[in-house]
DNA sequence: CGCTACTTTCAGAAATTTGTGAAGTTAAGG
DNA sequence: CCTTAACTTCACAAATTTCTGAAAGTAGCG
């Protein structure tokens, strides 16, 4: 027969997610080549790809996917492998937790909180601008507080529902 | 004496304030002259700002205030308001209100979570990658139940602090 | 009604961002 | 070591975004 053994994932239908996917991360501010990878390695069975494989899928430059994978890496949002033997390199998005890295944006909310505590200094903490501020800063660290537990009742409820392997 | 009333706000170290504090924001996506306004607004005493006021403190055009403003507003951030009498306009941050609008990031979510539940259909909800954005979005839909559950604490927890009238 | 004070829209100039090809770098494997 | 298969960097072209000035609405107020 013609049929092939193990199809399963005709180009069209990923590339239709991939495309809408990475749509909808670039409304939310990421730039268009992360997103496009990001979300073929979402789409790739084992949640790997080689850059010649991202090249050809995508139809973009190995310039551009280096570019793209430099970002992404700086997120956190995908890790960066070297094939054991040739220097050929893998990309690898950590299924359970590049979702964990978007709630984790660390580095952002401390640099909002620098600012705003150096806008409180400066306004003076007794203003109505410098309270304002203030109880937004105090938004903040709390935020950070809860995020870590949340987390922790989302890895419980997870394993629940997904097995706990 | 050449004091001066009540200066309590000296144009340079609001300045210095806003453009930090919107640089933070341009590079969590937010597009530059919405982050400016939105600076120059938190940084107001009353939290609200005239189209003119806004042009001269941030010596931009009164187009590039209509423009970023209506981007606030589409997101909530902001809230315009007619002052009673003359056509002039007035914007609001409303303090306690725009942090949450943040964290209430419904349109987006919402169509992360479809752009998902599409990809498990399209994909196979029985391959590895099927499996992978299935996770994803339980994922999200735990998360979207519990920030409304976070953002209760919050509020309990700020009227304790900032007290609660 | 029409004048005037604002705001919005629009077309285009300027700046920025993005992606490419080509040259440069690194390291595997003979 | 030298060759070669990758990845990365760089300079530039193209596309996009951002802001402006000017024209066009809109609604108070005489």
């Amino acid at each position: 027969m013609t049929e092939p053994k193990a199809v399963e994932r005709d180009p069209e239908s990923v590339s239709r997610f991939v495309e809408h996917f990475a749509a909808q991360l670039v409304e939310a501010g990421v730039p268009r080549m992360p997103a496009r990878i990001f979300g073929a390695l979402l789409a790739s069975d084992t949640g790997t790809l080689t850059s010649a494989e991202l090249g050809e899928q995508l139809q973009i430059s190995p310039a551009a996917v280096s570019g793209a994978v430099r970002y992404l890496a700086q997120v956190h949002l995908v890790s960066r492998e070297r094939e054991p033997g040739s220097r050929r390199e893998r990309y690898r998005v950590h299924s359970n937790q590049w979702y964990e890295a978007l709630t984790n944006r660390e580095a952002l909310i401390k640099r909002w909180e620098e600012a705003l505590r150096e806008g409180v200094t400066s306004l003076g903490a007794d203003t109505p601008a410098g309270m304002r501020l203030a109880e937004t800063l105090a938004f903040f660290e709390f935020i950070e507080g809860e995020v870590e537990a949340m987390m922790e009742r989302w890895r419980i409820h997870r394993d629940r529902t997904f097995g706990r392997d």
